[in-house]
DNA sequence: GTCTATATCATGATAGAC
DNA sequence: GTCTATCATGATATAGAC
């Protein structure tokens, strides 16, 4: 009756909410069916396993994940701009789609082998010579715009206070009452939170 | 033949394994029954259901690591040394039982609603008011020993800088293959990156 | 392409003998 | 306390009619 592509994606939609609510193990294909309107036959019809519609969905979410995120890097602009920019869209995006982070979480107890494999095509894709943060890094400290630092672990520290507050924020309300406000004030304090510490840590005058 | 409590620590170090390796999810009854080598309805006799059994085995975990963790604290020697002293036992104790995280990342997933209650009930056992971390920044910053900061924003982000490198270590290896180095040496040099930019980002001097 | 009905299998849980 | 055997359920997946 409806056409192919238009119940593929009512599918991949469902999907995408099901799997990022319940992880691969918890997930129903009835549950997805029952979300994409339509029955448990029609959706191995379409995408033969479980497993392999897990695959498609995760995919497709990291990779608008990541062409997202790189839009914000320059090696042009001042790095101070740089650094706030990227902490600023990283935590838009994720705190607006905090929900996606759930299924990388999923990702990571798995090893990580998908994303392995994801990652570096999606930046030669986008046209970057491997990572496109640390070469910025690298560049700013080069130009003397931050003090000398081990780039590999400025920005995993940097990738850190963004992602973790959010992943974590169930536990973390139960730990620290104080952060038990919306999600919007929480979000810009914990960008300015983020700004302030690392650029107190790397600015030039710094030791 | 063998006795209760012997069976019975069998029972939950299996559970333990497994629990860890697969989720709550992921896990089944029979894996763990194989590694404690008995059958399935043996660990029913012992622990009614799935449920009860995970309930129990998450308690004991984390009881551990957070007695371990809050003995470093304390509001009377010098917050420099104190900081340096968490975040090398807590790193320390992360790296060293990292699989302990995957844990803790199966209940955030869950909605952290187990964590939240046994949290309060450890702090109190071990006889701190609220969380002992917290009251030593503000008492660091009403002693001028640091820069006046928001409180809560701090101690999520020294405990974002410890963990998140951990968890994410199999998808940070592919995005920066700097760190594909013996867990030993990601340690130390995690411990160093974390003090360094949280202490350059909070001493007195800084504004 | 879409449905109903069913095959097939794995799992959590229990009954009941020893 | 420990085992074997079995139940009840619910899951993925497929066969086959329309």
């Amino acid at each position: 009756m409806t056409n192919q592509s238009e119940t593929e994606e009512r599918i991949l939609l469902a999907a995408t909410e099901i799997f990022i609510e319940k992880g691969k193990d918890g997930a129903r294909m009835q549950d997805i069916a029952d979300h994409a309107k339509i029955n448990k036959a029609l959706l191995h019809y379409y995408f033969r396993s479980k497993d392999q519609l897990y695959y498609i969905v995760f995919e497709k979410i990291f990779t608008g994940f990541l062409r997202t995120i790189s839009s914000t890097l320059s090696v042009d602009k001042d790095f101070k701009v740089v650094l706030n920019d990227f902490i600023d869209k990283y935590i838009d995006a994720i705190s607006k789609h905090r929900m996606i982070f759930r299924f990388f979480i999923w990702e990571i107890q798995e090893g990580g082998e998908n994303i392995g494999k994801i990652i570096p095509r999606i930046f030669e894709k986008l046209g970057f010579q491997g990572n496109p943060f640390i070469t910025a890094i690298k560049n700013a400290i080069d130009t003397k715009q931050i003090r000398k630092t081990e780039p590999a672990q400025l920005f995993i520290s940097v990738i850190s206070l963004c992602v973790f507050p959010f992943v974590a924020k169930p536990i973390m309300e139960k730990i620290v009452p104080e952060i038990q406000i919306p999600i919007s004030e929480y979000t810009e304090q914990r960008k300015q939170a983020v700004f302030d510490v690392i650029w107190n840590g790397i600015k030039p005058g710094n030791v």
